[in-house]
DNA sequence: AATTATTTTTGTCTAGGACAAATTATGCCC
DNA sequence: GGGCATAATTTGTCCTAGACAAAAATAATT
C-alpha cells in the first residue's frame, strides 16, 4: 500500500504553507495531487521529495516558477552542482559516517576528542558549524532521519554546555542576552554563538529558543545587557525574520546592540541601521573587541 | 503605538491554526479583530492573552464554544480553580524568590549547591520536580514571565547535563531510549527521568523533544533498547497523549517496554496493558530493579 | 554604468461552504 | 440509578477562487 500524504502532512514535512502549495498547483501545475473521495488533496512521496529539493534551492535565490517545472532528475542535478561548491571538511565527513552507521555512543566520544584536540574556538568554527549544516541538509534530503538529527543535537548540546560551564565567568564585563525568535526551534546555532561570546569573556544570559519579543526586551533591560543576540536557522521564512528583527530593534533601547546571525540571516533584505548581521561565527570576536 | 498582530502572528504565538481562528470568530464572535486598510485581521495583545489561556484550558477537556464566551477574568478564575493548593518545599520557595527578584546569576549557583548537598537523587525528587511544577504554575498565573521560565529551564539543563556526564556509564546493562511525543516541547521532565534512569545504571539514548513515532520505533530497534521512556508535561492535550501512546505501543516490538511519566499522564483515560505509567520520579528505580 | 520606472512574479490574506470525526444529549431498558 | 445504543451538536480541517502588496526582474532613462 503506497503512502499518501495530506496537505497538512506536506506542510509539516516541507515547511511550505498550504496556501502556497495550493497556489503553486494552480499556477505551475505542480504539485498536482490525486484526490480522495472527499476531493481532498493526496500527495505521493515522490512529490514530497521533489518539494524538499525545491525548498532547498529556493533558499539560494532560485524562483519557484522555474523550479516547479523541473523534474526530480533535473533538481538533483542542480542540487549537486550547488553542493560541489562547498567542501565538507574531513572531520565532518567522518562524523556524518558515525551518525549514519553508528555506534550511537561513538558520537559523543568523537566530538569530545575533536574538541580537546582543536580547542573550543576552532572546534566550533571548523567542525560544529559545518557539521550542523551538513546534518540539516542530510535530514532534508532524506539521507538521515529525525532520530539521527535529534541524537546529534543532544550530543552536541551536552558537549557545548559542558564546555560553557568550564569557561571562566568574569563578572564586570559586558553582558549579552541570547535566544531565538518565536517560531525558531533550532537551538544549536544559538549554543555555538553563546560559546563564541563566552570565549571573549562576555557574560551570558542564555534563554533557549522562542522567546517573545516583549520578554527579550524585558530581559535585556532588567539584566542590563548591552548585547541582544538572535540566532536564525535556514529553515525559517526570511521575511518573517526580517520583520521580527525590525520590530525588536524598535522596541529595544538604543543603548542595546542587536546582533543576529545564522544561515537564516544570510540573504536577508536590507536591514535598517542598528541591526548587525553576522555571516560567520568568526566575526564575533572582532565585534566584541570593537565594542 | 499599540502593538497589533496579524493572523499569522497569532497562529505562531498560540499554536491555533488560522482556519480555526477564523471559524471561531465566525461561530463564537471571538476573537473579533479590527481590520487594516486591506481588510486584514488585526488582533490586540489582550486577545492574544485570552487565546493563550483558552489554549491551555482546552488541554484539560473544556470546549472552545464555552471558553470563547468567557472574558479574561473568568478564564483566570477557572485556571486558578484547576490549580490545587499543594505545599511547596522551602528550597523551592527560595529558588522561586531568586527567580523573581534576581540576581539572574544566583540561580545556577544555588541549584548546584543544592545538588551537592542533597545528592542527585534527592535533588531531583525533592527540589527540581516540585520546583519545575511551581515555575510552570507561576508562569501560568502570570506571576513570572516567559523570560524567567526560559532562564530557569536553561540553568537546570546545564546542571543536569553536567550531572549526567559525570555519572559512570556501564555498558552491558539494559538500554533506554528517552524522548517526548510530537507536539510536546517541554524537555525538563525528560531530563529528570533520564537522570533517574542513569542513576540506576541504565544506558541512555537521549533524543530531546518531539520525535515522530516511527523514528522512536526505529531508534529503539536499532539501538537495541529494552525501554522506551516518554515524558508528558501537563500542558498538552490528554487525549492526544493517550492516542499517541496507544499507537506507539502497537508499533513497538513486544520485547520493548513502554514507560510514560510526567504530569501529563496523571489523569489519563484507561491505558491498555503494556504501557507503564509513572506518577512519580521515585517509582523509576523500583521499576528498573524489577526488570 | 548607474538610476529610475514598469512589468511580472510570488506569497499571504479574504469569504463562505462542506463534511467527517469527536463529543454531548437523549431515549430506552435493565 | 446505571449502562448502552442512537440522535443531535460541536468542532477542526479542507475546499474554491479572487484580491492585492511586496519583492524581483526587466526595460527605459539619465
Amino acid at each position: 500500500m503506497p503512502v499518501r500524504l495530506s496537505i497538512s502532512d506536506l506542510e509539516r514535512e516541507t515547511g511550505i504553507s498550504r496556501d502556497t502549495l495550493r497556489i503553486w498547483e494552480r499556477r505551475y501545475g505542480f504539485p498536482e495531487p490525486l484526490r480522495n473521495q472527499r476531493s481532498e488533496r493526496n500527495y505521493s512521496v515522490e512529490q514530497l521529495e521533489r518539494l524538499r529539493l525545491i525548498k532547498q534551492l529556493l533558499g539560494s535565490g532560485m524562483r519557484p516558477g522555474k523550479l516547479a517545472r523541473l523534474d526530480l532528475q533535473q533538481l538533483c542535478q542542480i542540487t549537486q552542482q550547488q553542493r560541489e561548491t562547498d567542501t565538507v571538511p574531513r572531520d565532518v565527513e567522518e562524523l556524518l559516517q558515525i551518525l549514519v552507521t553508528g555506534p550511537r555512543y561513538g558520537l559523543l566520544a568523537r566530538l569530545e576528542a575533536l574538541l580537546q584536540q582543536q580547542g573550543l574556538r576552532d572546534f566550533l568554527i571548523g567542525v560544529l558549524a559545518p557539521m550542523t549544516h551538513a546534518v540539516g541538509e542530510a535530514w532534508f534530503a532524506g539521507r538521515i532521519g529525525v532520530l539521527d538529527e535529534h541524537h546529534y543535537t543532544e550530543q552536541v548540546r551536552m558537549v557545548l554546555l559542558a564546555a560553557l560551564r568550564s569557561l571562566p565567568q568574569t563578572p564586570g564585563n559586558s553582558r549579552a542576552l541570547l535566544t531565538t525568535l518565536p517560531g525558531e526551534q533550532h537551538g544549536l546555532g544559538l549554543l555555538m554563538a553563546t560559546c563564541m561570546l563566552a570565549l571573549e569573556g562576555v557574560e551570558i544570559l542564555l534563554l533557549g529558543v522562542q522567546t517573545p519579543l516583549e520578554e527579550i526586551v524585558r530581559g535585556a533591560i532588567e539584566g542590563e545587557c548591552r548585547i541582544v543576540g538572535i540566532s536564525c536557522s535556514e529553515y525559517i521564512n526570511r521575511r518573517t525574520v526580517a520583520a521580527q528583527l525590525v520590530r525588536l530593534r524598535s522596541m529595544l533601547p538604543n543603548t542595546v546592540s542587536l546582533w543576529a546571525g545564522g544561515r537564516g540571516t544570510n540573504s536577508l533584505p536590507k536591514m535598517p541601521v542598528g541591526i548587525k548581521l553576522f555571516r560567520h561565527l568568526g566575526e564575533i570576536p572582532e565585534a566584541v573587541q570593537q565594542k
